[in-house]
Parts: C-alpha cells; sequence; structure tokens
DNA sequence: CTTCGTTCCTGGAAGC
DNA sequence: TGCTTCCAGGAACGAA
C-alpha cells in the first residue's frame, strides 16, 4: 500500500520522465477512478497540458501543469508509472501519452485509486484537510500534544488519521509505535508529553528509513518505473505477527485495531 | 462535536 | 484436488 516514502519514490523517479513533457492523449478505461471533473471534461481539459512538475503532499501526488493540476491518490494498489515503449503494464486504467513517446500509466488492481484535474475553485477534501508532512518542524511536540489529549481514539488510530498527521499508513504506524515503545491500542489522551516526544522521533525515524530504502514492497507496490522498494526487508514488526521479536525474542501479537490488522510486541511495547 | 462501522475492489491464501 | 470463504486497507460516508 502507497504510503508516503512509496509516494515520495514516485514522484522521485516519475519526475525525470514527465516533467516538461505535454500531454497528447488520455484513455480513461475506468470512469469511475475520475473524481473531478466529468470523465469527457476530464480527457478533454487534459489535452495539451504540459507538465511542469511533479509533487507530494501526504499520499497524494500533484501533478503541476501550465494551467490546472493533476492530482492522484494511489490508494491501495494504484501506480504510476512510465514507460519508453508500447509495452502495456498489467491492470492498466488510465493511459496518458506524452510527447517524446512517453506514456505514463495509471494502473489499478482493485481500482480504489481516485484521480482529479482542478482548474477552478473545486476544494479536494482530504487534501486540503491534511496535517503536517513528518520530518518536517510542523510535526511538532506543541503541535501534537493539545490534540492526543484531547482524542479518545487508540493511539494507533490517531496517528493514521491523515488530518493529523499527512502520509502515514498502517505499515509505518505500526512500525512508528514499534520503535517508539507504545502498545497499538494505548488510548491517545493517556500517552504522556514525554512518550509523544519519542513517538515523533519514531515517526521520522521509520518514514525517513522507508524513503532511504525506496519504500515498501509488502504485496503490489512499485514505483515510477515500475520497480519494487527494499525496506520490506527492514520491518520491525509489520507482517510479522506470530514471529519473534527481533529486540526480545517475544512472540508478535496481531490484533486488529479500528478494523486494521496491527501487529506489536506485548513486551517491549507497553 | 467525536467515534465507530460499512463500503468500495480483486487476488492470493487459507480452510473445508 | 477443488471449491468457498476470508483477508489485505485508505478514506469517504452515514450512523450513533
Amino acid at each position: 500500500m502507497p504510503e508516503l516514502p512509496e509516494v515520495e519514490q514516485v514522484k522521485k523517479t516519475l519526475a525525470p520522465y514527465i516533467e516538461g513533457k505535454i500531454i497528447k492523449n488520455v484513455e480513461v478505461r475506468l470512469a469511475h477512478l475520475i473524481q473531478y471533473p466529468a470523465v469527457d471534461l476530464f480527457v478533454k481539459k487534459l489535452k495539451g497540458r504540459m507538465i511542469q512538475t511533479i509533487n507530494r503532499r501526504g499520499k497524494y501526488l500533484l501533478l503541476q501543469l501550465d494551467k490546472g493540476v493533476l492530482i492522484v491518490h494511489l490508494r491501495m494498489t494504484g501506480a504510476l508509472l512510465a514507460t519508453r515503449n508500447s509495452a502495456e503494464p498489467p491492470y492498466a486504467k488510465i493511459k496518458f501519452s506524452l510527447t517524446d513517446n512517453i506514456v505514463m500509466w495509471f494502473t489499478d488492481i482493485r481500482a480504489f485509486g481516485t484521480l482529479y484535474y482542478v482548474d477552478d475553485d473545486f476544494v479536494v477534501k482530504g487534501l486540503a484537510a491534511l496535517g503536517p508532512e513528518p520530518l518536517t518542524k510542523g510535526l511538532s511536540l506543541e503541535y501534537l500534544f493539545p490534540l492526543v489529549t484531547k482524542s479518545k481514539k487508540a493511539i494507533k488510530t490517531f496517528i493514521l488519521d491523515q488530518n493529523v498527521i499527512a502520509g502515514l499508513g498502517n505499515i509505518y504506524a505500526d512500525e512508528a509505535l514499534a520503535e517508539a515503545g507504545i502498545a497499538p491500542l494505548r488510548l491517545a489522551c493517556d500517552v504522556t508529553r514525554k512518550e509523544l516526544a519519542v513517538l515523533i522521533k519514531a515517526i521520522n525515524k521509520v518514514i525517513a528509513q522507508g524513503i532511504k530504502n525506496h519504500g515498501t514492497t509488502f504485496r503490489d507496490y512499485k514505483d515510477g518505473e515500475g520497480k519494487k522498494g527494499n525496506n520490506q526487508n527492514f520491518l520491525a514488526v509489520y507482517g510479522r505477527g506470530g514471529q519473534p521479536c527481533k529486540k526480545c525474542g517475544a512472540i508478535l501479537n496481531k490484533i486488529k485495531v479500528g478494523g486494521r490488522g496491527t501487529v506489536y510486541c506485548p513486551k517491549c511495547q507497553k
């Protein structure tokens, strides 16, 4: 599942293929992926636009055009990749034909992905409401502690809220809590200021490591060139339920938190 | 207001 | 072996 580090890697790998290119044609094969505007307008308005830059905010990809912006969310199994030949990748749902014989494909197995083209006052609510990014000054103890004290959610559910912190998903949330030694079911309001400081450091650490390792390919994630990440080889808890903790050897527990599969060490995480 | 459950979707694994 | 059921989960949405 693409989270912040995966989307960042897509951005980096895609940029050299698409920046400066003009969108010659758009072929939408699954209409419901297009959230705004109507599909025919989406296609019509994108034709002839130049892609100036590609950026990331939370888990959103923002392709800044000479007019308007193409916004892409990969959700669970979406991928945006560029090819120089005509070979079509599996599960291709949208084909963007660019100048210089570049094709940018949006592929998606489960078709949860969402795309928008905005050149007016339309607001993508999820994007507009995003909290601060990990690895920035915005994610500070001064910002987060007042929110934590007011929340009765499980701490894991709390840090998964994109309005609180942008970019964490199920993998990095579990990894951050393991790194911080905090049990996922602890209520957010019961986390002390000192523990929260440790958690913020842990979030920054696991996100930075994910970026360094080009993302986590646990199942379907691939970058802008169709390549897998390496971070799955460095995970402490995610996907390791029933296996021994790498720190203490205790068997890692697997539970559900807010409907999400959650793995933690019952000994290291309190 | 907050929090929780449901929904969307497909492929692979697990279960009988 | 072969069929059925379950599970993976980001985020919008409606209900409590």
